[in-house]
DNA sequence: AATGAATGAGCCTTCATTCAT
DNA sequence: GATGAATGAAGGCTCATTCAT
């Protein structure tokens, strides 16, 4: 029972820091704020976590523990076929990225990716490698068995990359598309059309690949900003 | 003259800020600093441009008109194939994506993208939509004329998310592929796989779409905001 | 039994509170670290001391009873010739002083000494007067019996601040002299040095001591307070 | 005049924060209340000397630099016998560190001696060492020529020992003399003691230095304490 | 009797901003 | 027009202390 009143106020505040990182990013977020969310005292985060920074590290692993949680991949019982699985992870991941509830975990996750901190190396080994086998498993079984890990690792980037724009850039996709239409990027439409696209793109991918001359490349005028 | 020391000093001023605000980002770069780096006075922010905050709209406002000189849209001459347009497109960007010189005015945009401020429309309107505009010119020559304006759209995300996947998860990109792997990860060949990626893909789009049944959907726990 | 745990345990941060102020003094020692120092809960002190403040008089009240128990006064057989004796004093005195081993009481008696507290006087009476009594008996010994008090008392106090200083102006003394020259202050030769300096010096005070006159005065422009 | 204003806002700093380092010591001291002491802002402390403890730096070496200032050592003309010269310099070194005024300066040398910081490496180098060398100076002329430098250093030392004696344990020394022989130790009769003591000690230093025969040295009973 | 989670006051420092010059 | 000294609000953190168990 104290046990698990300890792990109340430290979980209480590990939400209310999510949360409050999630919205103003690390320094504009404040100790005091969170705190003041948690219902806790000020000294309280020193006494749990050490540190501001340390408390942040914690609070982006939840998150990224909770989105797994509350979203999980499906289990796919023995016989299903690699494309359905495909599709299954596919409209999994978008699930997790397009939740129009206000969840924190997923806007805490963003910041982390696009700046990543101290927090990203620990994350990318213990929540994200994992994901990342799974999907390398299924796209085995769609690709020819000879292809190498590099044209493996990315097709899995190229999938994974249609998927997170739609995280990372969502406002300029509203901006881009008309109202109505962007209405319909939902999970389910857009799971839909990557998986149609991928797994055509699958079927050109590894066997005629080389047999696909790549065009001369353009001259690309290294801009004179670089050095400036 | 006079004026044009003004401009000078403004324009130090500009760049510094924009460098600074890059490297560090809104908060965590300092008006001094910022200052030090410009060789400008402490109190010439204010003087100049009244408060901090409208010196990083100004300074975001000067990333993109440079980028926009720095970075103009790829011309071809009549007759170039579409393929061809279409690979010379994702080279183009994943040159200006990868580029290893220090040029703030992409690590400006990268951030304003992802936590999208004032200035982000903007940005979106004039810098964004004529390059969009470009790439689905060119996929209109690899669709079928009827395909629905929805999935020209969706197809050109695709393009761009695999590109900008590597800008925006570049660190962890690296930490899940090993090092050898990683240090081939430069626009050639990356281009090139994105291309046949992509170009397998197409001929799988629009045309046979409506063909390839969605899997039944698995079920998706929403748990939604567990905790929120 | 359990009064011994308990005596047992006050005595344990007895003596971590007596070494920690000793190196660190009142303020910069802090009581987390004088309980991790002992072993104890981190709410210990409060417990059996009810404040810092009286952990710190107690360990002071320690040290001094320690002192006097590990520093008997020296006696002699009758018929030891008073310089001997003289010598035997500034030696022992200069042992205790320089004494390289981490002995804390010392220590913490120096900062006492420096800074007096409430615990201070009754230091002086219980613990240096007796010191300080032999010393004057032995200079009896030397003086001219009709040597009036104050001018007894005053050359005690000129032996005893010869000692003194090699403690309380260690640091300084190092720094002043060459480094092979300052390994050589060891309780011997200083002993040898200040005795010899001492005892010449016995010779000149009380007999010709009204015969020496005094140089006029220097004006000493006391611009006291210049700035007070 | 600026440049005026602004020495004049460091000084009420130093000024401030010598007396307050001086009563309280160096943790004891916020810079609060020294900046409230010196009617000036709280960030001016970081603004004029980076931070608190080049702060407290600055005011020791400030006590050091006015003490000298105050009390200057008597210029003798040529000719001035070396026994006159000593005096003065023990009366002028007894005025600065008996001062009765309630100087700043002496109780912030005193703390800094007793417990030296990373100041007095540096008071040491410029402060102390000049004094040093004049004592040095006047004391070549009263003892002879051969006589080796480990014993002119520490000549010198037993002669400073004796003057800060009556700083350093000025309140002992009070508790050990009745009051009314307390109130005979003002500068003029304690250089006349220690002048007298020195002088007759030193024509028996060097010279018959080596005849005189140390007694056996008493054993030292090495106190338990040391290692408890 | 003894603990460890929790508290709140207060510390030093940093920062964008202002103002007299 | 431009500066640098000075400001005050606020931030993270530390610490001795308390309280329920």
């Amino acid at each position: 029972m104290s046990v698990n009143a300890l792990d109340d106020t430290k979980l209480r505040i590990l939400e209310a820091a999510g949360r409050t990182f999630a919205d103003r990013g690390f320094r504009e977020a404040t100790v005091r704020d969170i705190c003041q969310a948690a219902g806790s005292n000020i000294a309280s985060i020193n006494y749990h976590f050490g540190d501001k920074e340390r408390l942040y590290i914690e609070s982006v692993k939840l998150a990224h523990r909770e989105m797994l949680q509350n979203t999980p991949l499906p289990q796919w019982p023995a016989g299903v076929p690699a494309a359905a699985k495909l599709h299954g992870f596919i409209y999994t991941f978008l699930c997790r990225v397009l939740n129009r509830d206000d969840n924190w975990q997923r806007r805490l996750m963003l910041r982390e990716i696009a700046q990543p901190s101290a927090a990203c190396e620990e994350l990318a080994r213990e929540y994200i490698r994992p994901q990342f086998t799974v999907l390398l498993g299924i796209l085995d079984e769609l690709l020819p068995t000879e292809t190498p890990d590099v044209v493996r690792h990315r097709t899995a980037f190229s999938i994974v990359g249609q998927c997170l724009h739609y995280l990372i850039a969502g406002p300029i996709v509203r901006w881009l598309v008309p109202p109505e239409e962007a209405a319909l990027n939902v999970p389910e439409q857009l799971a839909a059309h990557i998986w149609r696209f991928s797994l055509a793109a699958l079927s050109g991918i590894g066997v005629d690949a080389a047999k696909l001359e790549v065009p001369q490349l353009p001259r690309i005028a290294q801009t004179a900003g670089a050095a400036s």
